[in-house]
DNA sequence: GGTCATTTGTGCGTATGTATC
DNA sequence: GGATACATACGCACAAATGAC
């Protein structure tokens, strides 16, 4: 008793190893964005494994979004900088598994929106307005028929406002849920009867929302928000989740 | 002019293929969760490609989550369920490479928490309200010294508040900034000489919710919840980021 | 623009350690 | 304990793609 307490080890196997030690590489910043990783063969010498393991361990950083690989590109990996997109793929996933209702997107999405605007009535500059102003003219001059073009400018429109309220979780977050809801409803909308009319509330919305955010007014512009995302989704939801939406309008 | 419209094609490896059939497999429940891939040399007879290929494909599920192979078990690669241990991983790896700052993270779960807890207030069952209390009682018999066994106790009651609330989104978000939250902070906080006031004050406010919970009021719990939070951090933080929070506090 | 060395993508054979029966 | 099937890992060979000269 009292000896040296030893720990389980589990068996972690070679690639793993190797994944290891080139992440914590990227992410402390030893690597940085743009820069290119020695080729395979050179990483098989360096870390004395075979080129399967270092193939392997190149495939798993590759999923995480930290390094991307070409054939015969001459120069070897090439190192990422940091892109929602492992994000967006590992929540799509989470909404297709556990089958989150649009509802619960939506609410989420609410929420997240109107603290960012909250944020950015303290925070915002005169170029962050322009820049809201100049997505919502996109939205303007969006053709009624080009549901893309409308959406792009929409998101444009949300990401300066999530920018503006300078937190980069509800800002990424924010961006990864919508492109997650357009996934799963853009067509449903794209056909709706009374779109025309929602895009023309949407806009008349965000320019009410620019307007609050200029005059410094945070808790007005975030019914706004709140209000504007209510009208636009809840005719495609059921009455339950239409009520559990209502809850969070105050 | 008015030809077919060519797309064009990106070259897709092989093993992105093998990814993308499993992948819909399990996403679209033709694989639940227990049931077993085939071999790799099964797999490469059924997609006709080499093994190199089969394991690539197989270590970019793993990654993801969906997948999980042991050496030498008989069965083949194991299907999971769902785990957010990777919106976990790519969440902290956001954390790392943007400079997440602790105020961000503390705003984030503000703002969810106050959410879930706005929304159980309407939807708790006796069920939930019994799990709240008694990841309280275990907060309470929590030694002051140790802090793991207090945070689980912290974890499981936002986690049952969070299911209360009925937003699934909602529930694995907050959960993973906790996690994020504690593997940046925990040691820091393990140390705060102040701790076992801030723990005694938070079994307090928690208590405080959950009345607010049983009493149906969800703005009162909502804005308890924000408080708690705030009072907790607040001493972490430098001076811009508290003014930042307390915009929320409202 | 073309040639060529290099690199990645892929397939295959083999040795080894491990889990299950 | 032994037999079997499996995953892990190594190393080589060839094709395709890239970048530099």
């Amino acid at each position: 008793m009292g000896g040296p307490r030893f720990e389980p080890v589990r068996a972690v196997r070679a690639y793993e190893r190797v994944v290891e030690q080139i992440e914590e590489a990227v992410e402390s910043g030893a690597l940085t964005p743009g820069e290119r990783l020695p080729s395979e063969r050179e990483l098989m010498v360096q870390f004395s494994v075979g080129r399967s393991t270092v193939r392997e361990a190149l495939r798993v950083l590759q999923a995480r979004g930290l390094v991307r690989s070409r054939p015969g590109d001459p120069n070897g990996a090439e190192v990422l900088p940091f892109s929602p997109v492992v994000l967006k793929k590992s929540m799509t996933t989470l909404a297709r598994v556990s089958e989150l209702s649009l509802g619960e997107l939506v609410q989420f999405r609410m929420v997240l929106d109107a603290t960012a605007v909250l944020l950015a009535a303290r925070l915002r500059t005169e170029e962050h307005l322009a820049e809201m102003a100049a997505a919502v003219d996109d939205m303007k001059a969006a053709d009624a028929a080009d549901a893309a073009a409308f959406g792009a400018a929409d998101a444009a429109f949300h990401d300066a406002v999530a920018r503006a309220g300078g937190n980069k979780l509800i800002q990424v977050c924010t961006d990864v849920v919508r492109a997650v809801m357009a996934g799963l409803v853009e067509d449903r909308l794209a056909r709706a009867p009374d779109r025309e009319a929602l895009m023309r509330r949407g806009v008349a919305h965000h320019e009410d929302v620019i307007a609050a955010l200029r005059a410094g007014d945070g808790p007005l512009a975030a019914r706004l928000t709140r209000q504007s995302m209510y009208d636009y989704y809840a005719g495609h939801l059921p009455a339950e989740e239409r009520a559990a939406l209502r809850a969070l309008l105050e």
